[in-house]
DNA sequence: GTTCCTGCAAAAGCTTTGCAGAAGA
DNA sequence: TCTTCTGCAAAGCTTTTGCAGGAAC
């Protein structure tokens, strides 16, 4: 995904988010990454570009982007929350052997639901967990350890 | 729910639980219940009745529920775990104004999805958030603060 | 100049671990 | 008796909060 500094300043501008290098710099890893990263994660990428990047920056901006509606926070892992650029409809797919996250289509709003009739629906998320093909193949299939 | 103490006994002693009392009265907080209490809410209901009792059994005893595939993890709530008895398929909601976590109906097997064919399925989860139907009729909808 | 952001330090909260005593088989 | 369970104390970890200096507008 095309993810320019100048794309990215206006982008957060657009949504009232002063565009400080951190905050280029976070919404620049989760565009190129396009993956469901934790908060140590994107630290770790971006704390050698920036020697003085705190952690509590991460959360602050990611809160920001949250709040914005710019990403979104994926709770299918027990241990830390993971955040999620992409917008458009899909499910999540843990691999319970790996711990990698993939991305699958869905049409939720085809999910057919019974007893939601007086509810105003605002997210629906859809996850699900197993073993990715991956770790499959691999034999024996060693259950992935709680981090 | 029916949840004598017999026939929590014996549902344990089927699993190759030992029926201490505390895994007893927790099982039976879960079915009688019914809902997805945190592991707070299990031992504020249950700490009357065992003056002794401590935070960490619950703990344990859900992690050997889990294990023993009688309880399932809903992680739909950021901050704390939550568990639920009910085993069939069925969706979740979360009210973003109350907290309350509602069951509804949902074929999850008839989910259309894309893209899992050389993924083994171990776990479904379906959660939406919005408002229910108690919120949505008190005027004005306050968001709920994030606890 | 004023507002907002960053990041250090510390606190808060949920969950896990180590261990000694108690309970169950 | 021997294994397993309970629960106290403490630690581990992620996340949040308070605050002073700094950057952006």
């Amino acid at each position: 995904m095309e993810a320019s500094i100048k794309f990215l300043t206006q982008k957060l501008t657009a949504m009232g988010i002063r565009p400080s290098y951190q905050r280029i710099k976070t919404l620049e890893y989760l565009y190129q990454k396009g993956g469901h990263p934790t908060v140590d994660e994107i630290f770790r990428a971006l704390a050698p570009g920036i020697p003085s990047l705190s952690k509590v920056t991460i959360y602050n901006t990611l809160h920001t982007f949250v709040d914005a509606g710019l990403v979104r926070v994926v709770d299918i892992d027990d241990a830390e929350m993971r955040y999620d650029i992409t917008l458009i409809n899909h499910g999540h797919f843990l691999c319970e052997s790996c711990g990698t996250i993939y991305n699958f289509e869905v049409d939720i709003d085809q999910i057919p639901v019974q007893g939601l009739n007086q509810f105003k629906i605002n997210e629906k998320n859809i996850h699900f967990k197993g073993l990715c093909p991956n770790c499959l193949n691999k034999t024996p299939q060693n259950k992935r350890n709680k981090l």
